[in-house]
DNA sequence: GATGAATGAGCTTTCATTCAT
DNA sequence: AATGAATGAAAGCTCATTCAT
């Protein structure tokens, strides 16, 4: 299914536009005028401003999964591969600002469904649930309620890049990515 | 200065709509209803919905400070004021459902001002920070950036609140509490 | 560029309900209802009430001018054309009773900005001032500050169409009109 | 009966704002402020928002009547003490700014009832009216309806007062004064 | 006389959405 | 697919006025 030039226009201007003042402040007119088309033609590529914004929220989860998911090596370990997440993600964040903080915003807003928060979490990213199992089988992460240790993760995820994009200086200094990542892997390993 | 009667019907109205709606599915209007007064007393209380708002939130977060710092001790060690810490936010949170729940929509929304938002962190929540940095001089917390640190402890507490709100059930049972409170101590100790 | 039909009908139900009640004492509902349109169609074509009227007294103004200037007669002389200008001036108004009004009501308001009321006096009735430099030029009108002589004029005019809104029945009585004029020409001939 | 201090003040504010502000932009609750009294102070001294307009309208008008009456000069000629009425005027105006800018807004607005302003047009000023017809009997003034002539004073004052108004510098010079005497004598002089 | 909390009808404006073209 | 004029319910907020103290 290829996306239109317009359809297209209006996800970008959305995003950008969310991010900067906010879901209700922003009027789908606003994002029409934006994308440079008509007020009608928003509503014919999305049934509402919520459908829109779950596209939006479905999306970009997705493409971040899809990011990080490609740094994992069947070679390394399971710390090594939790480094490669860590970081990879990290990169991401760091390439995306503007997804990045999209992420801050709606990742737990009540803005989005919580069902679809849950799916998101669930089959998107739940490549990483797996991996907590693995590592909590092999004795390596702490056998702690599985969600638990889901929200501890996210939570800390969440945490970090926000201390990164409130320093933005830092995203690309070792130092501090390997601090992150050792508060992280330190409350999960066992 | 005592609080009318009719103020403190707004804010406890406005503080049980925020958080079944949303700050912004909730009228001016629906908060009057509920609370029994004309619209026009809410604006006579407060000069705006942003302002009434804003008042909840730095008396919530006040509350919830005074609360956890009378669990310190100056007779015990730093990770036993650390658990004192970590268990009684655990019980105010328990027993303060509702004023819980509005932290995790609203402490880091960006419905709250940003510059309200670090005022709460750093003057109601401040002595936290100073028990960080007490840790690490004395080396038995990790000694990376402070704003590292503060930005970990937020986001690892409102992971297991929300871990706890999912699971109403095990808001008292000791084996989840500990589990809780390992994470978070594991991730921070050096 | 056409006006719509309802563009119109909002304009014309404004001019009517301004006069009628006043600015401040007409609501866009009512407006709305009047014109048989929905209280958002307002908005559609006019950013707010205060450019819905200015829009109005632009328009108005520029009808006005384009009405009386028309009478003009390059082949009479300065008094002639005056007592043209005066007549032809007093004609519309007579013509035009609920413009007229409205003019008595807001050529002087504070409603209407200052800015937009000199914009109205110079470039729309700017040929007036015209008329007025080059009588001073011939030594036919008193040599006194233009400022001094457009307020005059417009004192005097305002006045004249006030006395006949007064007593609709003299508005096309010869000798009435005839002593305005007198009245009017006396005050600003040499 | 004796002004109470507070009486006076919320004329003395009222005055002001009204003036700056307009009267539909003032609130009473500012009028209060600025006077230092409570809301409901107000409403001890005046029955509604209008009759406090109404009260300053017509002692604002009699203060200048009375004024400016006191500058004839039973020894005078009628065109002498035309004179005396015009300058006096102009001299209180210059002196009153605040009041004389009152005059520009209110003299003429449907926010004074028009009965009102007839009457302080009558009563108040009835004195000029009355100077108006002796001169007409001398055969010194055209013999013109007696309204036409009130109207045209009316007007030509307002316009004279606006003049100086937006060129204060001028307020003092003889010249000017005696240019707006003049269009004004001559206007009206048979 | 003075206070100021309380009122509630009323205001202007917004905005997601529809639909005829 | 695309347009944009039109909708009308709903929003936040104002304010003259009242009245118990």
């Amino acid at each position: 299914m290829k996306i239109t030039d317009k359809k297209k226009a209006i996800l970008d201007t959305a995003l950008t536009l969310f991010v900067e003042q906010g879901f209700h402040a922003t009027s789908t007119a606003a994002i029409a005028r934006g994308a440079g088309v008509a007020t009608g033609t928003l509503f014919h590529h999305f049934p509402s401003k919520e459908a829109l914004m779950e596209y939006l929220f479905l999306n970009i989860k997705q493409e971040f999964a899809d990011a990080i998911k490609s740094s994992m090596n069947p070679d390394d370990g399971l710390k090594a591969n939790a480094r490669n997440l860590w970081f990879s993600a990290l990169e991401w964040a760091a390439n995306n600002p503007v997804k990045q903080h999209f992420f801050q915003l709606y990742s737990l807003s009540p803005t989005i469904a919580t069902e679809l928060r849950e799916q998101a979490m669930n089959s998107i990213l739940g490549f990483i649930t797996d991996l907590i199992k693995q590592g909590q089988a092999k004795a390596m992460i702490a056998d702690y309620p599985i969600k638990l240790m889901q929200d501890n993760c996210h939570g800390q995820f969440l945490a970090a890049t926000r201390y990164f994009s409130d320093n933005p200086d830092y995203w690309h200094i070792d130092s501090h990515k390997q601090a992150s990542f050792k508060l992280f892997w330190h409350a999960i390993a066992s």
